[in-house]
DNA sequence: CGCGTTGTTGAATCGGTTCAAACATTGTGG
DNA sequence: CCACAATGTTTGAACCGATTCAACAACGCG
């Protein structure tokens, strides 16, 4: 009965990822593990291709999306540093891996997985962690309202530190960075992007938040105050 | 871009599981596997418990359901046999799992986990398959309608051994059981109880489906069809 | 500086919810 | 086994939150 307020997967365990880790600069020199980078909207991997890779994210963020047949979309999954994708169930990836913003991860051949047994753990923790936080995804799109579901997206963001800009201070404000379009917010949220707008500058007009000029600057006047606005 | 038709988790690998499925007989014996039961309606874990258990379905169907404060509630998983719940990211369970109909399982104490790593590559299928499954009901709560939200549920039912009564035949007719009321479909789907009611009316007005007497009983009379009207 | 992308706002519409009433099925105790 | 209570289902009518369509404004990349 408690509020589905589980710890955030997003910065989980980043310190057992085995060795490259340290080696940031370097972009290969372990056997199996590679370091890489992405633009803005690019992709890591995409729904239906063979499976052959994990991806640990170390900077930025990646979006998993999904598509119905006719173009209807829905981002299945946020990813942000610390956490782990590309696994699938079958032989082939489940949905594609989008970067939201410039964004750097360690690339791992699935092969890698059962030559070290010791990395199934972080693999378990990870996919629980994920698990979790989709079922309370899914509680927020398929029971809140407009109003809530935005809420809570703007409250995980403000809990992750690769979207802070300025930490919260003692009257509970704090200044993140939204790496998201409006569209991608209601892609996110099962919301369309008029409706996320509209949201958004209700919360405005209310004093809740203030819609930074530069797309995707926010200030949250009073994070408890929107954490009630959820319940 | 292909459509989200992954494996039906449900029946994934049963016969991994170590021991004890063998001599479903047996209430004990092997340490830490214990088989139980439940009946209709009865909780096998709650949500905020420690979760010392894992639970693997042999029989029947389970619901993981999670509640908002205010009393409203999600169902965020569907169990059938072959599946594993009771996993957690923390130490506490992070959802209630009630038992649909009267329902058999393998208790495993989580310490089990540990001393045994060859487990691990279960549960580590296990919970792929259930994120995959996952992001595809998200899918279908977030951007489907409320007839394809229906139909998506009952086609997932009619692919579960567990539920079907008479199996498919040439003209494509199935008949099934569905072992959750008109509310639980509700809440499983993001909709109302009386929305889903309409929805049936209508499928069987419009000859897609029959709807039995008896409470959960139901024909399709062309799952193809029914698979059409999703897209 | 200019054009494409992203964001904002309004008006009309619609799908699904809410509230309410009636009915059917299932379960229980006499 | 029947009667009655509890639970579950169906349908209607009014309402409302979110979508759709449309126009325009603000960014931001080249």
């Amino acid at each position: 009965m408690s509020p589905p307020s589980h710890a955030a997967p997003a910065l989980a365990h980043p310190q057992t990822w085995p060795r490259a880790v340290s080696r940031a600069g370097s972009p290969d020199g372990e056997p199996g593990v590679v370091r890489k980078q992405r633009g803005k909207r690019e992709t890591l991997f995409r729904q239906g291709d063979a499976a052959h890779y994990l991806f640990r994210i170390t900077e930025g963020a990646v979006a998993l999306e999904q598509f119905l047949e006719d173009g209807r979309r829905q981002l299945v999954e946020l990813l942000l540093p610390g956490n782990v994708c590309g696994l699938s169930a079958g032989g082939a990836y489940t949905a594609t891996g989008v970067a939201l913003v410039a964004t750097t991860f360690d690339v791992l051949g699935t092969a890698e997985l059962e030559r070290q047994p010791e990395l199934g753990a972080l693999i378990v923790r990870q996919l629980q962690g994920q698990l979790c936080a989709a079922h309370d995804h899914l509680l927020t799109v398929g029971r809140m309202a407009a109003q809530e579901r935005v809420c809570s997206l703007l409250i995980r963001l403000a809990g992750s530190a690769a979207c802070i800009r300025r930490p919260e201070c003692r009257n509970g404000s704090i200044a993140i960075h939204i790496p998201l379009t409006r569209g991608e917010m209601g892609d996110y949220l099962g919301l369309s992007l008029e409706t996320v707008c509209r949201v958004m500058s209700d919360l405005e007009r209310r004093g809740v938040i203030q819609i930074g000029q530069r797309h995707g600057d926010l200030l949250i006047n009073d994070l408890a105050r929107m954490k009630r606005l959820i319940n």
